[in-house]
DNA sequence: ATAGATGCAAACGATTTGCAGTCTG
DNA sequence: CAGACTGCAAATCGTTTGCATCTAT
């Protein structure tokens, strides 16, 4: 059979159909982090019918099947889920106000992780690490005026 | 323009109240996390006259003033309760099933993740751990000795 | 044909807010 | 007394679920 499109590797699903086509593609396409409601926003400005119920969902099933990263600020209410680079554990370094990213891998961190769980006697050891703050390009710059403190 | 009191430390409240001393007291004799609905419970189970509203309003007080350590886990909906044992960041590795949760700190990890923000010029890197796995009391298999090797 | 997928609307659970009444400094 | 605090109810908000319909296989 000549000429498929990139299954994208998701075994998650048992049928393709348009709008998990979609969910994966913008996904693929934004290597930033979107909350549900974002991508379902997005994926209807791009003209594809979705509904939002659809949107969580096949976000939900993909990262069960860890195609997915999903990370919690917060403060912030809700999820925010970003398509996993490489089958490697990553973390991310998320600006506050624009929400650009940067993936940090560090072996070092999941080994130190890993090790403290078999300290404590606790198996089955997952690890959240959220790093944010603010980016260069979101920098305050320092002005004059009513400074504040 | 009036001279602005910077008030970054602990004076989240400027009142006594029956109801904050009771959330205070029972977040210090409560070492593990609670969220804040159960603390409400606990509260009332007490023989406490207090609403949620409060409960809500003072846990989120006490955080701003730091007082507190909040941490979300990415199934449980809500947020988690803690008081600050000392003035030191610490991290916590919990228990999904018991939620009993065991106190880290690591003076490396701070560091790696602030040094990772100047790395990628980052400012104002804030940094959220969390460590969970099942306990050796709630371990599903009762074995002796950790089998992995 | 048939199990899985979809979507709307209603349900949900955690948290917040409006507002009137209460209490502390 | 004034402003801070409280609490109920209603409002939000993100997310899930019931259920009838549609569709890929």
């Amino acid at each position: 059979m000549p000429g498929e499109i990139d299954d994208h590797g998701v075994a998650a699903f048992s049928k393709r159909t348009r709008q998990r086509e979609a969910v994966l593609s913008s996904l693929a396409d934004h290597p930033g982090f979107v909350s549900a409601q974002t991508l379902h926003a997005r994926l209807r400005q791009a003209g594809i019918r979705i509904g939002l119920t659809t949107v969580y969902r096949t976000l939900h099933a993909l990262s069960e099947a860890g195609l997915l990263d999903v990370i919690r600020q917060t403060r912030t209410p809700g999820h925010l889920f970003a398509a996993r680079p490489t089958t490697e554990h990553q973390h991310y370094l998320v600006c506050r106000r624009c929400r650009r990213s940067v993936t940090i891998t560090s072996r070092a961190v999941e080994q130190w992780a890993t090790q403290l769980g078999h300290q404590h006697h606790f198996t089955d050891v997952d690890h959240i690490i959220e790093l944010s703050g603010i980016c260069h390009h979101c920098t305050p710059t320092p002005r004059h005026g009513p400074a504040r403190a």
